[in-house]
DNA sequence: GTCTATATACCGATAGAC
DNA sequence: GTCTATCGGTATATAGAC
């Protein structure tokens, strides 16, 4: 009755790849425990709106003893985009090689991208949000983001290509097709942000129908 | 070839309806000088990002002068957030009052929505989305913003359900329906603002697929 | 009317104490 | 290792000059 109750193992194996290099990335167990936390002052408040004392706070430290681990507030900000980018860009990269036609693939990269539990990838896509739309954010955040930013793409079309072939996917430019999904993804996440597990959401389905071939044409 | 290349004549009398009150709602002509500059400024930088002086640089006045019209910066960004809700309803609720059928009405106003011209729309949209995702925001913005964000389903739903009856619509929860339209709405105005006016942006026709009853079945 | 100058407060980053 | 104290810079809002 209910929308989509249990999340199939391949969505939650996706939800895995998306932190996946954290440890590798950010070898020191403190600056990893900052990283976290700042992640989610900076999604609620802005880079300039978080005070460096939030954080502090958040992590129990004294709000000096943060530069230790960083250099700035904007190097803190700089490497969440980083590892925020780079997520995003695995996880559609994991999706691409599970096994399965290009939609079911695609399934189950929504599936993963909308679960209410992914609540740290809810907000790393806010933080990538302001690295992409606000002026107030370090070059190097704005540098990597767009640099990252393509990487999803780059998984993604092909899948869409040979989803057109196989006919399951609607005939179209697959880049626009690509924009389009990416768009549709942001803007149900920021709505879940906004309002919590507990409003009406949509299945999945629903959610691809504007990618999928119809049966009946 | 390309994408829709003149909106209909509804759409742009659609965009002119988002703008209508404004100056009712701000009767002092300097005042709406500065929440023009402001809105622009806020919705690059963010509240807390913005510094009075950037505005006061953008609207021509000294950084003091500011104050002889509005009493605190918070002030102003609660003026906009209130006119850029207010105008998202009045669009909505023109459109439902058009005629045509309902799936026509919806095409008119998602035409209007996604008009790369109306970047004063897009403007608004990211202020009312810090509005609801940031917790360094007035309280006063915060309550207005929740209030008035129900406006636009309060108008939209019923269009839903109209075409519902007349089979136009595909069939299930309106608010789920309404909560999806919004959402991939506000997804592709982010896109738009991330990337201009020059990348590939899916017509009209494919950001309603999800909501058209299929005409096979 | 509009600007300049300033008081008051706050925050980021450093340096030094324990 | 971790915290406290502080310096310097910057922003808001005001008050007074022109």
């Amino acid at each position: 009755m209910t929308q989509q109750n249990k999340a199939s193992k391949e969505s939650k194996e996706l939800e895995k790849r998306f932190n996946e290099g954290f440890e590798e990335m950010v070898p020191d167990q403190g600056a990893r425990q900052i990283i976290l936390h700042a992640t989610e002052v900076f999604a609620k408040k802005g880079l300039v709106g978080t005070k460096i004392k939030d954080i502090a706070a958040k992590a129990g430290f004294s709000q000096g003893y943060i530069y230790n681990y960083f250099k700035s507030k904007d190097d803190i900000f700089t490497k969440i985009v980083e590892l925020a980018a780079e997520g995003a860009g695995n996880s559609v990269k994991y999706a691409a090689e599970l096994q399965g036609t290009p939609y079911e693939r695609i399934y189950w990269l929504t599936e993963a991208f909308l679960s209410p539990e992914s609540i740290a990838m809810q907000h790393w896509r806010l933080i990538m949000l302001q690295a992409t739309t606000s002026e107030a954010i370090p070059e190097e955040a704005k540098r990597i983001s767009k640099e990252l930013a393509r990487k999803p793409f780059e998984y993604f079309i092909p899948m869409l290509i040979e989803g057109q072939q196989a006919g399951e996917i609607v005939q179209g430019d697959p880049m626009m097709l690509a924009i389009t999904y990416f768009s549709f993804i942001q803007g149900l996440g920021i709505t879940r942000m906004q309002n919590g597990k507990h409003i009406p959401f949509p299945p999945v389905e629903i959610v691809l129908r504007f990618l999928r071939e119809e049966e009946g044409r």
